[in-house]
DNA sequence: GCACTCTACGATAGAGTGTCGTAGTCACTG
DNA sequence: CAGTGACTACGACACTCTATCGTAGAGTGC
């Protein structure tokens, strides 16, 4: 069960989504095509289906206008991608590319304390 | 300095080429398109050439058929690839993600507790 | 020179993505 | 109940990226 891969403009709902909880498809237009020379409504449109279609999203359609809400977390859709990483690349360990990071020194020191007490609490 | 994205064939050469260390164009179509129906020679020389151009492996021409051998380490792909999707979807940390890997227990004891001392000596 | 192997690279088909156009549906108002 | 405005459903299309193919040219050994 893995997680499918989000495209640009996919993605760019699915932040608004996920930082409002619920929302109209109009909300996000105004969120997100501020300043666009066209419309956008039917983009929109096409775009929610299509995350609805991959399990992204749940749509309540009570209303006139439909509500949709997120099916999957930000953080399981990020630890998702991560595994379809690992699993292309890295032999499907973590490992490697942590090691690179903190050896790289691109974890900051307030990272690194968080991770620190979250495995040694597990 | 973000890490290019490598697609499906390219990455599927670049296995070869870090296993390997050096290799010829030949050796990877013997090892990549066993039991191709067709010969494949151009779209090897197509895909290492596009790799050369996105910094990935470096060309040594000195003989008729030219060496190539990695450029950027698997590590420091993988990790860039990871930097660049906490940079789109956690805003830049890699915490929400390992987080939620360990809740969920996506990572072995062994994984557990190879970072555990990664992170205690540093 | 000829045969063989390699490199260089333009061209192309197919898939995925973002956008648009149109038709249909629903709710409200006079 | 006709008219209006906002919404949904979805086929179609242009564009980009990717993997592959075809062909021309260079290098090497006999």
């Amino acid at each position: 069960m893995t997680v499918p891969k989000l495209a640009n403009a996919e993605l760019a709902v699915m932040n608004r989504v996920w930082e409002e909880g619920r929302v109209t498809a109009r909300q996000l237009r105004e969120k997100l095509y501020r300043d666009a020379t066209r419309p956008m409504h039917g983009t929109i449109q096409r775009l929610l289906q299509r995350l609805e279609d991959k399990g992204f999203v749940d749509r309540d359609g009570d209303r006139a206008a439909h509500l949709f809400s997120p099916r999957i977390s930000r953080e399981a859709y990020a630890a998702g991608r991560l595994e379809s990483l690992a699993d292309r690349v890295t032999g499907g360990s973590f490992v490697p590319m942590i090691t690179h990071l903190v050896e790289e020194r691109k974890l900051s020191d307030a990272d690194m304390e968080h991770l620190r007490r979250l495995l040694e609490e597990t």
